[in-house]
DNA sequence: TCAACCTCTCAATAGATGTTGAGATCTTTA
DNA sequence: TAAAGATCTCAACATCTATTGAGAGGTTGA
């Protein structure tokens, strides 16, 4: 992943409704969620703001949009959020055994459905 | 890390100028380098541009400073980006091998000394 | 102590961002 | 085809952000 798409990604994610959209739509599994149901999830929010963070996270590539009936089914999109976490760890990692050995010891348990009350 | 310290990690890195001293102080291990220095590498940005930009990395926690003589010298904090990339990974995986499966599998050259004329 | 040095603080400004409400577009159902 | 539903687009507005230039606050060496 390249730096532009990173500067977006982070970017896309350093507001609080679209960092709990995409956590809302990573639950959400790959099926994804209507629009709608995604704006009530958020507090209720209007169309027109929902439309936009949408978007915004679509053009980051975080997210991805399908029409079905009426309806537009966003669903997060993996490669995306696993090409974020690789540019932070190579990235910034940069050999540095500081930053990457708590989270590769982490790994073994945080990377399996989450039963742990301490998450988040 | 909570949401809140997340929000603010990704304000921070969603600009290009302080990504780029973020990955600078990186490579710069935890000696740290002066603002001086900093600034000639950000293309000789002013003192003051780097004041506003160090001064936002601080306050999200990514780096530390401490004075040294006449020079304040900038480290990066190599705790709140293992935590971002953590919370990345707890947060955005939740049970998603989809995500999490190719970061865990690029580790094993990742996260050593990067040798690698792709990376970044 | 004085002058030079390094960095910060402050005010001003231009531009980007988030929210809202009105209305347009597309889809389904009767 | 008309009505209703779901979502998007657009303009307007308030707010936040990034940059600049001027100047202040510590620190060092003569």
């Amino acid at each position: 992943m390249e730096e532009k798409r990173a500067l977006a990604a982070f970017a896309a994610l350093s507001q609080e409704t679209r960092l709990r959209i995409v956590r809302l739509l990573v639950t959400a599994g790959s099926e994804g969620l209507p629009a709608g149901a995604i704006g009530e999830a958020m507090d209720g929010a209007t169309s027109s703001r929902m439309s936009f963070h949408l978007g915004h996270l679509e053009h980051a590539g975080l997210v991805t949009s399908r029409r079905e009936g009426r309806q537009i089914i966003y669903s997060v999109t993996y490669q995306a959020l696993s090409d974020l976490i690789a540019f932070l760890m190579r990235d910034c990692c940069q050999g540095r055994a500081e930053i990457c050995a708590p989270v590769v010891a982490a790994l073994s348990c945080s990377c399996e459905p989450d039963k742990d009350p301490a998450h988040a």
